[in-house]
DNA sequence: AATGCGGGGCG
DNA sequence: CGCCCAGCATT
């Protein structure tokens, strides 16, 4: 199937008309991708007809205060988006009001990546190389099948080999305006309408009724945020408490310090009055002061701990205390490991 | 390889 | 509420 032929005869018939369609001027261009990257048209729409109007040439751009292009770009979120945009029109008119006029030269601009070079080079000037955003991966692995995720390394390389492969030598321009147009109007992450897709014969993911599943991107685990409060004691003799975690959960069979779960930070009143701390420390006196009064944060997979240690000097031996020697031999996360080493000065 | 960075629309 | 949107920079 010539898979471009049809894409642009789709795109022809079914384009919106939209501002940067009606331009080959690059700074126009530059604008209107940078203002879409992460952005909906229609969000995106009304920034640019200010900008194109506020700044009709990029040394209007570079000239003007930031606070100016901030206030404009007010709104619109992804902030450093305005301030490497002001910095790359001054990167522009530094370099001699030379608009860079292809996708390695267009890279170097501050806030241009892969997407945005390619989108540029492609639009303003014709250059053969494809885009690859949000609409491509998604209109790609759904016709191809492809079930490589589009957040990996090797997904990213293969959907820009296949976008390579397809892409139209001659109107690149017009090829990757339709792709993304296709993915943006048709091929919809929800409820794409695929009975009068072009491409439903073709289509592997509507042939084996798993476009709902493509494309497939990894989810991060999201981060929880866990608070210690760990109970480091100190006796008389320098002896502190260790306990051994149990197998169930993360850091099985590691030793850390005894340590109260909490919702967030915790007032001393607090660590004295809990139950963990009345059985480390039983009977005997005591005197209590936090090591970090800021949360040492330690960052795992899918854990965010934010960890306090409160030193704890009684005034009693205790019977299940051992020594800091012997403290040092047990296997501990990092997290404990680095506070001990700090905590007593050992390497 | 992961994370932070926004605001809005949709099911 | 979770996902996604014409992604990029930084670590």
């Amino acid at each position: 199937m010539n898979f471009s032929r049809q894409l642009v005869d789709w795109y022809i018939v079914n384009k919106r008309v939209l501002p940067w369609r009606d331009t080959e001027n690059p700074y126009f261009i530059w604008l209107s991708e940078v203002i879409l990257q992460q952005t909906r048209v229609q969000q995106g729409l009304p920034y640019y007809q200010s900008f194109v109007k506020t700044y009709p040439t990029v040394e209007k751009l570079a000239a003007a205060p930031q606070d100016e292009v901030l206030k404009l770009w007010q709104g619109l979120g992804y902030y450093s988006r305005a301030r490497n945009l002001q910095a790359a029109a001054l990167q522009i008119v530094e370099d001699d009001l030379k608009f860079p006029d292809n996708y390695k030269d267009l890279l170097r601009l501050k806030g241009v990546g892969d997407y945005t070079a390619a989108a540029i080079a492609s639009f303003a000037f014709h250059e053969v190389v494809p885009v690859v955003d949000g609409n491509v991966y998604r209109v790609l692995s759904r016709l191809y099948g492809i079930s490589t995720p589009i957040n990996v390394p090797a997904g990213v390389k293969q959907f820009k080999e296949l976008a390579t492969k397809l892409l139209n030598k001659k109107e690149p321009a017009t090829h990757n305006q339709a792709i993304m147009e296709f993915g943006a109007l048709q091929c919809t992450p929800k409820n794409p309408d695929c009975s009068s897709c072009p491409f439903k014969l073709d289509c592997v993911a509507f042939q084996e009724d798993t476009v709902r599943d493509l494309p497939v991107k990894l989810k991060k685990a999201k981060v929880k945020s866990l608070y210690h409060h760990y109970v480091v004691v100190q006796t008389p003799s320098g002896k502190t408490i260790m306990n051994q975690r149990d197998n169930s959960n993360i850091w099985a069979g590691l030793f850390e310090f005894p340590y109260i779960e909490a919702n967030g930070s915790l007032l001393s009143s607090e660590v004295i009055g809990h139950d963990v701390f009345k059985e480390v420390v039983g009977k005997s006196r005591f005197r209590e002061s936090v090591y970090n009064q800021q949360p040492i944060i330690h960052k795992l997979s899918h854990r965010k701990i934010h960890a306090y240690f409160w030193v704890v000097k009684v005034e009693e031996e205790l019977e299940t205390a051992v020594l800091v020697e012997e403290a040092f031999q047990k296997p501990v996360s990092v997290l404990i490991e680095r506070f001990m080493k700090k905590f007593w000065q050992r390497n």
